[in-house]
RNA sequence: GGACGAUUAGCUCAGUUGGUUAGAGCGCUUCGUUUACAUCGAAGAGGCCGCAGGUUCGAGCCCUGCAUCGUCCACCA
């Protein structure tokens, strides 16, 4: 063994050595349990983040805690680099955009670019020890995914729960493309609120407030609050729009919020989801003056072909010109815009593909109360939003890189036309049904639109499971033992994984569900790269290690999210180096020593008290690592090693090892060394995997002749070895110990001084007094009473 | 506005079904070159357990109300 531990070289070392070795590559056939994780394919991105290094260290830690347990782990490896993040990524890493480049060109180079980018970023995740089998790496735009996806699709199709429908939906004019309630995200604008004249039909003029002037040409009705006594008389009355000069009722709805503006307010189709609302529960025209591409339309007049910005300035600038506008104040409101571009998203009526399940809440729910929820209180947030759905599931986009939906149209008679399912996946743009329709038509409108990422991320389990090649085996793995992830996508990954679940075999996805947080930075303050105060892994590895880092997310618990903390770091690289350090001294002493069970018998009253320490440590450990509360796991390990073993074990065992009364008093040490060592470094395996496989491989090897000590199992103590009563005993001998280095340490003087008499108290003093000359001996007290 | 969570030592957090003097790590103070480790060891200081009521022989833990913070959802003309 050298000098010092070289954390960067041996963890390198270990890491390449476990690929090597296919340590981690799963196998039905493999003896054990089965406990599969349904992992969180990582999006694509040049780098991992901090929280990929936590989220992955917890479900690493129970992978390899599992596996210790002798379960034969499921721990596979995907990215999700399917739709509109990867397009942006792509985008940006060749300096070009989709619309230069054409759509076929663009798919294959963002084909390209993955598999050039990939093995990069993938190696993060082995950096860090996560013992994933990546040796099969999925990705949700392979064609076995594609397949998958599509496969699912038509099943649903065939099922009546696929329908088209022109609607209202969510779309960013930027991206091109409907997204999902759950890729808003809300923005703090500053903008201004205007009062504008608007006419009345029989004379007079009311004000009505808005920040959508733009929007003027489709107003389709104004509103009033049915108590508002100001404007009561106004109900049923007709207004004339100002420049555009279209008739539109007054009506009245609570919704009217009384204190704002004038109290007076217009609908548009569509402003936002309010006019949406309106727009259906009062049957309102429709007047779209709103483009995709977010210019306005010949509806809007003399402002056509404008962007909304633009035309909102000039629509402004008119209605001064014509004494039509009352104020203006600036405000600052929130805004819906797309997370992924930042843009202002519009309402437009498009045509989508939708999945019907709306009438299934109640079925959800009770799929929701099936799983083990780990904390138990995240349920929660899944059954309210389950709750308060309102809308069927839109899975088109009208994007370029995604699955396509797998569908073509007759141009004769509208029929929807599908593919067989054995010729999945299919690009209906370059391909064709291969029969004719019913009608006899053999010309067919291919579908352009893609399906969303959230329906294929939906079918993660079905995707990480068609790597295993034995059908029979990947059948009876379903439901898959755990679903990991973080609280934020509980609303989205988490319920429409459990809803696909349902709806395709009416099973639960996984048993458990373990929820984590997310890292914030040391002041507690979300990460994020705008405020620059993210935190890169790479340099913290660097410094620390990935044992070390591992111990700071180790600590993290359940649910909560969690603060970024180079102050434990640093304590995770301490107890890497204690690690290292106490293996050294015990290693010293174990030199040319076999392991042999009959030296257990001449066992002195310490190492049956250790053993029963550790016995306790072990069980203790156990139940919590069951229900994932590895932060109290690696307390009992921290304070096992540290206390127990370290500070007094190892001090009381020092003299026999170096000067050993006769040969059996030397083998028992020996024995109780080796033992508890390589229990302790157990123990500490899930979490830091790399020193203590370095200590293994030096010396444990040999004689435990598993290859790893990720191979190993647990350190269950034999019975013979625990004697209770003894180490309750002998527990005293600690506290007497403790009693004298106090005085020591108040009368200021070194643990090594010798101190002629001193007093000490006993609960049991008859027990006690057979350790007297161990205890005076050990702390150079010359009579103890 | 609704839901959920949090509030315990200077900081980060434990505290099992209510039961003696409330714990850990870090930080701080003092001491110690003890043959694995100064990346160490020993000792110490430091807490009206957010506030106010209630139940109980007994409350950090149970109940009610309030406050503050956080998260998710809804609203956002």
């Amino acid at each position: 063994m050298q000098k010092q531990y070289d954390f960067k070289k041996q963890e390198l070392k270990w890491q390449r050595f476990w690929e090597k070795e296919g340590l981690y590559k799963f196998s039905p056939q493999k003896a054990g349990k089965v406990f599969s994780v349904d992992t969180d394919p990582p999006t694509l991105s040049g780098k991992m983040h901090l929280g990929h290094v936590s989220s992955y260290t917890h479900e690493d830690i129970i992978a390899r805690y599992r596996r210790m347990k002798g379960e034969n782990v499921y721990f596979p490896f995907g990215v999700d680099n399917n739709g509109l993040p990867t397009e942006k990524l792509v985008e940006s890493i060749n300096s070009v955009t989709l619309f230069e480049v054409g759509r076929k060109n663009f798919v294959q180079l963002c084909q390209k670019t993955i598999s050039k980018i990939l093995p990069e970023f993938v190696f993060g995740w082995k950096r860090i020890g996560a013992s994933c089998d990546f040796s099969n790496i999925y990705s949700t735009i392979s064609p076995e995914a594609q397949k998958i996806s599509q496969q699912r699709f038509l099943e649903l199709f065939k099922q009546g729960r696929i329908y088209q429908k022109e609607s209202p939906t969510l779309f960013c004019p930027a991206c091109q493309t409907a997204i999902a309630q759950a890729e808003l995200e809300d923005k703090e604008e500053q903008t201004v609120f205007n009062d504008i004249y608007f006419g009345l039909e029989d004379g007079g003029k009311i004000v009505i407030s808005t920040t959508r002037p733009e929007l003027l040409a489709s107003c389709v009705a104004v509103f009033v609050h049915p108590q508002d006594k100001r404007h009561k008389n106004l109900i049923g009355k007709t207004a004339i729009v100002p420049l555009f000069g279209q008739k539109v009722e007054i009506l009245a709805d609570d919704k009217v919020d009384k204190e704002k503006g004038s109290g007076i307010v217009m609908c548009c189709t569509f402003g936002d989801a309010a006019d949406l609302d309106w727009y259906f529960k009062y049957k309102l025209p429709l007047r779209i003056s709103i483009t995709r591409p977010g210019e306005l339309n010949e509806l809007a007049g003399e402002f056509k072909g404008f962007s909304s910005k633009i035309a909102r300035k000039m629509i402004l600038e008119k209605l001064r010109e014509k004494g039509l506008l009352v104020s203006q104040k600036a405000i600052s409101h929130s805004v819906n815009v797309h997370e992924r571009c930042g843009t202002e998203i519009e309402i437009l009526p498009t045509k989508q593909w939708f999945i019907k399940y709306l009438d299934l809440k109640k079925q959800f729910l009770a799929q929701s109360d099936k799983l083990n929820w780990h904390p138990q209180y995240m349920k929660v947030r899944l059954d309210n939003w389950i709750k308060g759905l309102r809308w069927d599931w839109c899975v088109s986009r009208q994007r370029y890189f995604g699955i396509p939906i797998p569908v073509w149209r007759c141009k004769k008679c509208g029929k929807i036309i599908t593919p067989s399912m054995k010729a999945l996946p299919v690009d209906p743009l370059h391909s064709s049904p291969g029969k004719k329709c019913g009608c006899g038509s053999s010309e067919f409108i291919p579908e352009t639109d893609v399906l969303d990422t959230w329906a294929t991320s939906s079918l993660s389990p079905q995707i990480a499971l068609s790597l295993i090649k034995d059908k029979k085996a990947r059948e009876k793995m379903f439901p898959m033992s755990l679903r990991p992830q973080a609280h934020d996508i509980i609303n989205f990954w988490l319920f429409y994984t459990l809803a696909r679940s349902y709806l395709h075999y009416e099973k639960i996805p996984w048993r458990d569900v373990f929820i984590s947080g997310h890292v914030l930075d040391s002041k507690g303050e979300k990460m994020s790269k705008s405020k620059g105060n993210a935190v890169d892994p790479e340099t913290i590895l660097e410094k620390y290690g990935a044992d070390a880092v591992r111990y700071w997310a180790g600590k993290a618990g359940m649910g909560d999210d969690f603060r970024f903390s180079e102050e434990e770091i640093r304590q995770g690289k301490r107890t890497a180096t204690k690690i290292w350090n106490a293996s050294r001294f015990a290693l010293m002493h174990l030199e040319n020593y076999s392991l042999k069970n009959e030296d257990s018998r001449y066992l002195e009253d310490e190492d049956k008290w250790i053993f029963a320490k550790l016995n306790k440590a072990v069980k203790e450990y156990i139940v919590k690592m069951d229900n994932y509360q590895y932060p109290r796991a690696i307390e009992m390990a921290d304070s096992f090693f540290w206390k127990d073993f370290c500070d007094n074990y190892l001090e009381i065992v020092k003299s026999r090892v170096y000067e050993p009364k006769n040969k059996e008093t030397l083998r028992a040490a020996r024995f109780t060394i080796y033992k508890i060592i390589l229990g302790t470094l157990k123990l500490y395996a899930p979490f830091m995997p790399f020193v203590t496989e370095e200590v293994y491989q030096d010396y444990f090897r040999k004689t435990e002749k598993a290859k790893s000590i990720h191979l190993t199992l647990l350190p269950l103590i034999d019975k013979k070895l625990v004697f209770p009563s003894v180490a309750n005993d002998f527990e005293q001998v600690i506290d007497a110990i403790a009693q004298i280095r106090k005085y020591k340490s108040e009368h200021r003087l070194s643990m090594k001084a010798e101190v002629e008499s001193i007093s000490i108290k006993a609960k049991n003093k008859a027990k006690i007094k057979k350790y007297l000359p161990l205890i005076s001996k050990l702390m150079s007290v010359g009579k103890i009473e």
